[in-house]
DNA sequence: CTAGCGTATAGAACAACGTTCGATGAACGA
DNA sequence: TCGTTCATCGAACGTTGTTCTATACGCTAG
């Protein structure tokens, strides 16, 4: 699927020499086996979402898909390669997600339902950041998602080089506030165990035992994060970002 | 738990109970040990800068310190909190080569500059955006540096809630670009074994070779791609981001 | 002086992990 | 029937984070 290959070496091991940053490409033509690699990446994208990173290890994978542990080693080389296809799986669900965009007569207004649907993915799922676009050869995905964004803006009045600053600094704020949001709920929390507005009252209050004097900042927006929306504190970014743009691009 | 200790029990062990989100005091009074708190933390900063986050192992730490690896859980109880204590540490690196800072008559200048500092510490330490302020109880450095952004904007015409998402989007900017650049360059490019020309003509070589039609934007900034900088292309986004403060604040 | 306590160090031991390896079939063309 | 390729499996290895127990050293109380 995808753009795929061109032809001849259909049925390699997928799990060759060859690694990062060459071929890579995925199996191809039948599938006889009972796993497949697309089998093995879903399940691995199962357990990050069940458990965090944590809980993806070879053994619970294997135990999942019923077979051994070996065998997920025929699919893919690493647990590293293993990651960044299970990144760029989530990202292809992106792209069917935003398909009917790109008919909009404001690109900027398109960027921004593209991120805002990347950022969507990207919640508790902070793995997803460090192992996005790291393999330009397996994450086909990755590159797509770029190339539509940046598609956006080159029916904007700016040089190539501006375009390239700008898809990169919208990738990297999507992926800075997943990253940064993080475990930042701690688990009992996460859980549901403990009401939200208690542990965010208690951070306030933390905020509040603090020296004013030292943070007076912090002391400031206390009221604010106690009720802020992690989403809602996305755009509120993106627009920043995206009004710079719009100011360099002359509307 | 949680809010923690009230007074009394200052010297307990550093590593004790109460984890997460309470207290965590530093070794307050004497340091009569052979390595103290911030031996270790830094100590693991340089092993980490030195092989990247793969190297910092308790076992290399401990031989490093002339030590065993029993000796290091008396400082810390956990890997997790010896990587928040190590970004909080360089943090603390920023804190102080930023100190000048905070007399410029225009807070969005200042704020570029301590962003573009944060974002130096950051350069070839991709560990760090997973794991900057994660603690707030422990990292100390990292609610300061937040702090001393915030309170550049309060300079300015904005709610406290604007305040609070600028603040917040600058630093998920710097996270991000740090966590997208990663191990961006393959390790023979790192070592310098491989010159960086190859690695990135090849990149280029390996855009031109795919469909024109399905990557448009990528085929028109190939050479942009090929001959950007990296810190200046943060620089580009970062700019975006504070035009488009700067717009909502009037200037 | 000594018994006891908190401080601090050290390393053996354990469970879990990623990865390697050779053995083992099943399918299929010669 | 044989040999080759595809695909699976699990034992085994080395390394990791963490736990646990033993062992000192400096202090103060009795």
């Amino acid at each position: 699927m995808t753009t795929d290959d061109e032809v001849s070496d259909a049925s390699r091991g997928p799990a060759d020499l060859v690694r990062r940053r060459g071929g890579g490409r995925k199996s191809s033509g039948r599938q006889r086996s009972s796993h497949s690699l697309d089998a093995v990446v879903s399940e691995a994208v199962a357990l990050l979402d069940e458990g965090g990173e944590a809980a993806l290890t070879f053994r619970a994978l294997a135990a999942r898909l019923g077979g051994g542990v070996g065998s997920i080693y025929w699919y893919v080389s690493s647990k590293d390669e293993l990651l960044e296809r299970a990144a760029d799986h989530v990202l292809g669900g992106v792209l069917t997600a935003t398909a009917h965009l790109g008919q909009g007569e404001d690109p900027i207004a398109e960027v921004r339902e593209l991120a805002i649907a990347f950022y969507a993915a990207t919640v508790n799922r902070p793995w997803l950041g460090a192992y996005f676009l790291q393999d330009t050869g397996t994450q086909v995905n990755g590159l797509m998602f770029f190339d539509r964004v940046g598609r956006e803006l080159m029916r904007l009045d700016l040089t190539p080089r501006q375009r390239l600053d700008a898809v990169s600094a919208v990738m990297a704020y999507v992926v800075g506030v997943a990253a940064d949001r993080g475990q930042d709920p701690p688990p009992e929390v996460r859980d549901g165990r403990v009401p939200v507005d208690e542990f965010v009252s208690e951070f306030r209050a933390s905020i509040r035992a603090m020296d004013s004097r030292a943070f007076p900042f912090l002391h400031h927006i206390a009221d604010e994060f106690a009720a802020h929306d992690d989403a809602e504190q996305f755009r509120a970014g993106l627009d920043l970002l995206l009004a710079g743009l719009r100011l360099q691009s002359g509307r």
